[in-house]
RNA sequence: GCCCGAGUGGCGAAAUAGGUAGACGCAAGGGACUUAAAAUCCCUCGGUCGUAAGGCUGUGCCGGUUCGAGUCCGGCCUCGGGCACCA
């Protein structure tokens, strides 16, 4: 054994042993119980950041956990390997992006290597491969012959002068981010997948989540914002009927306007010879189509002079085109209730419109107009105004008029959801082929399985943010499965989020080249517990619960969710913000491997935070755990040359200790199961200071056992954080017969935590002012005496009379003491 | 704009079910060892008053419940994250 710690070559030494060993290949052994670890496969964007760190640390931190424990464990790695930056870095390098992507997944995949993470890797995956997408493909042709998946209009970001689709993230400030163009929204048509169609059971499954995040369930939920409410039709002048979806149909009465959205077919009707309106439409065509941008851009409209009439009254109503509408959700049109909705007041103000209150709340007896004067009002009360319904709480009058309206024959109840189905087009060219053939005389056909894979030619070059794949006739061109006539490719590809979706099934049927997954599947699935980012919480976690539901129905899979347990990390931070490239505060884990070692990085990792809070990195905490790794090497070292004591119990004499080490190891156990790593690391620090205090005690028979026993408890809890160190010092002081991570999982000695007194906190009026040690079983009475004759306390007792006393047992006695003394002025 | 989360020493944090606030570590200050430095080891370390014993005060702010609140409830403030083409 090494005089001083040296990382690099430790690390190396396990790794070859689990190398050898095989010690992670993963198979379907039924002996023992199956525990499926994943974690997020990351973006090969060329080096490991700290996030990724973070990420399979603590994945790695709970498979080699279980593994200790007698699971049979799964944990795969793979490579999400599509997206953009490919494109980027060609555009800037001149590099292909297939090219660019294999470089970084080589230099990556060493680097997690390095991080001696327990990956099986016979099963890696990378989704930019044929073997994985033409799966992918083969899945999407069943969804369209299902109806699952089909073609509409949407609107994309759309560069007038380099003629291409950016995403949102090359629009800046409205503008192109290559030519500073002013971007606009235009209406393409794109493939879209039918989740609205699981919207119930995806919002229903929900609840049978409780290994989830509450927040994430949360996040879930208000995304796919179901909504009860009542479609109504307005009568338009020379247009015909008009449709719009409310939830508040309690405020019918309280109508002053209906808006459209600027490319609603009314508007377009109503464009002959309005100039302005047509304008409108064209501004509208500028805006942004990210919600934030939405939301918070000015609200303005056109009055499209058409005008429509109130169902219950007749009234007159104006109709606007308002840039506030969205086309894509609901019905594209909004019944206006200024009186009763923000956003709706905000308008009516702007353009001189009605507000016209019909709900007060029951506190107010003022003018109802007075309510409304300067906000509008949005919770219930009592009806106003409002006809037949006036008197009626408004939780009532919703229920009557929809009645009303149904009767009337103009309006249906409905259920809407704010989740709108999922757009998978990307006009871009590193993403996986859409297999679809547009064919002249048959019109869009899927490329039969025969032909499947639809690949993708690796060998272009990019020139401009336009996708090359239109350029290539080799691509384009193809024969009509159906009429054999020449026909063209879809040239866009899918939405990245796509691949994404089911990788998590595929690492159990990696190696299957006739099938997209297979028996194995049962075997594995569902995960049982998926690590990644919490900035994921709602898009790839909705859309691989989506997918897993896919699956199922068409019979691939068993279960209906896909993750059982999930942890969301917490972002790792800089100087308080999140490390990112732009802000110039990023800091790469490689240089940390190469000064520390993999050890340290991780026991850092770990150790300065729990896993869902947000870690701030700090160079001088790394140091602090490299020291700790250190004295952990010194303790073992000087341990080594002891001889091996035949017993293992400790004398008398080291009950008191034995006892104080056994609660930390019980804690760092209970901890394990709580996934607190930080504070298993704190108590094994703990141990290592108790025990380094043991060894300056001259060495007897009682001592070494203690010693010993406490070392092989720490090298035990820390053997899934820093696996290197603690495989070797394990080895070299024998304290098994193989290696660490195939030794038992620790288990205190129940005997050692008993204890025969116990020290009680004495409050005064529940301020702490002494201190008393009694025997574990007093009772209450004996332990009300003992803290009454406490010096300290009787002497702030003085001039006060005991009202009460309360006892928690084995924590602390609270007397409760009123001031007798009445002299006071 | 909407949704979600977080605020505890100089810093990262701990406090499991409402019961000793600050475990463990970092930084800082003092000391030992050394020709010197590095490394290592020992001591102090929320604020404040006090020579000390000890007292008062303290978990973003205001209020409430309770014998007792960092923890529960109501109302604010600040910071961070997500918002459908970044992954």
């Amino acid at each position: 054994m090494d005089e001083r710690y040296m990382a690099e070559q430790v690390e190396r030494e396990a790794q070859r042993f689990w190398e050898q060993a095989q010690s992670f290949r993963a198979t379907e052994d039924s002996s023992r119980p199956k525990f499926y670890c994943l974690s997020m496969f990351p973006y090969p964007s060329g080096r490991l950041h700290m996030g990724h760190v973070r990420n399979y640390t603590l994945g790695d931190v709970i498979s080699r956990c279980r593994r200790m424990q007698g699971f049979n464990v799964l944990q795969p790695m793979g490579w999400d390997a599509f997206g953009l930056p490919a494109e980027n870095a060609a555009v800037q390098n001149g590099v292909a992006p297939a090219q660019w992507t294999y470089a970084n997944i080589s230099y990556m995949r060493d680097q997690l290597k390095r991080l001696g993470f327990a990956y099986d890797w016979s099963r890696e995956i990378a989704t930019c491969r044929p073997e994985y997408y033409r799966w992918e493909q083969w899945f999407f042709t069943r969804l369209y012959r299902k109806g699952l998946a089909y073609r509409a209009t949407a609107p994309v970001n759309w560069c007038p002068k380099d003629q291409t689709v950016l995403a949102n993230e090359q629009v800046i400030d409205g503008r192109c981010w290559r030519c500073d163009t002013v971007v606009e929204r235009r209406e393409i048509p794109q493939w879209f997948l039918r989740i609205t169609q699981y919207a119930d059971e995806l919002l229903a499954d929900l609840s049978n989540l409780p290994g989830w995040p509450e927040r994430v369930a949360t996040m879930q939920k208000n995304w796919i914002g179901r909504s009860e409410g009542v479609e109504i039709r307005f009568e338009v002048n020379g247009y015909g009927p008009l449709t719009v979806f409310t939830t508040r149909p309690d405020t019918l009465m309280g109508v002053t306007y209906l808006a459209v959205a600027a490319e609603h077919p009314l508007a377009t009707a109503a464009t002959a010879g309005r100039a302005e309106l047509l304008r409108f439409r064209d501004e509208c065509r500028l805006s942004q189509t990210a919600e934030a941008a939405f939301e918070t851009m000015e609200k303005r409209g056109v009055d499209t002079g058409l005008r429509a009439t109130h169902p219950l009254t007749g009234a007159e109503l104006p109709v606007y085109a308002a840039n506030f509408v969205l086309m894509s959700y609901g019905e594209g049109a909004v019944m206006a209730v200024p009186a009763h909705d923000e956003r709706d007041f905000a308008f009516a103000r702007r353009y001189a419109l009605p507000v016209s209150p019909v709900i007060m709340p029951l506190d107010f007896a003022g003018d109802p107009e007075a309510l409304v004067t300067d906000a509008a009002y949005t919770g219930p009360g009592r009806m106003v105004n409002s006809g037949a319904f006036t008197g009626l709480p408004s939780e009532e009058a919703r229920a009557r008029i929809t009645e009303v309206l149904e009767r009337k024959g103009v309006g249906t109840r409905r259920v809407h959801f704010r989740l709108r189905d999922w757009g998978v087009s990307r006009q871009r060219y590193w993403g996986t082929p859409i297999p679809m053939i547009h064919c002249p005389h048959c019109g869009i056909v899927p490329v039969p399985d025969r032909d499947l894979p639809v690949r993708l030619p690796e060998d272009v070059v990019i020139t401009q943010s336009a996708s090359p794949l239109k350029g290539r006739p080799d691509f384009l061109h193809a024969t009509c499965p159906d009429c054999g006539g020449p026909a063209e490719r879809e040239t866009d590809t899918f939405d990245t989020f796509m691949e994404s979706s089911w990788y998590y099934a595929r690492y159990c049927a990696q190696d299957n080249d006739h099938a997209m997954l297979d028996a194995r599947v049962g075997h594995w699935l569902p995960v049982d517990q998926y690590i990644g980012g919490i900035e994921h919480a709602i898009l790839h976690l909705l859309y691989a619960r989506f997918f897993n539901k896919l699956l199922r129905d068409e019979g691939l899979v068993s279960g209906g969710e896909p993750f059982v347990r999930l942890l969301t990390q917490g972002m790792v931070l800089k100087d308080g913000s999140k490390m990112s490239k732009s802000k110039g505060n990023t800091v790469d884990p490689q240089a940390l491997i190469d000064q520390y070692g993999a050890d340290t990085a991780r026991l850092f990792m770990m150790f300065a935070a729990p896993p869902e809070q947000s870690l701030e990195w700090n160079d001088e905490a790394v140091a602090g755990a490299h020291r700790f790794l250190k004295r952990l090497w010194a303790l073992a070292k000087s341990i080594e040359g002891l001889p091996k004591p035949a017993t293992k119990t400790a004398s008398a004499d080291h009950t008191a200790v034995r006892g104080q080490i056994h609660i930390l190891v019980d804690q760092a156990v209970r901890d394990y199961e709580r996934y607190h790593f930080n504070t298993v690391v704190a108590a094994c620090m703990s141990v290592v200071n108790l025990l380094q205090k043991l060894l300056e005690e001259p060495a007897s028979e009682s001592s070494v056992g203690l010693l010993r026993e406490g070392l092989s408890f720490v090298l035990r809890l820390l053997a899934p954080i820093v696996p290197h160190i603690t495989h070797v010092l394990w080895g070299t002081l024998g304290l098994g017969d193989g290696a660490v991570i195939d030794a038992p999982w620790p288990e205190v000695d129940p005997a050692a935590l008993r204890q025969d007194v116990v020290r009680l906190v004495v409050q005064v009026n529940g301020k702490r002012r002494g201190e008393i040690v009694v025997p574990v079983h007093s009772d209450t009475a004996e332990i009300e005496e003992r803290a009454l004759r406490d010096e300290a306390v009787s002497r702030s007792l003085e001039g006060k009379s005991v009202t009460k006393v309360v006892v928690v047992p084995g924590r602390l006695i609270n007397i409760v003491a009123a001031t007798t003394t009445t002299t006071l002025p």
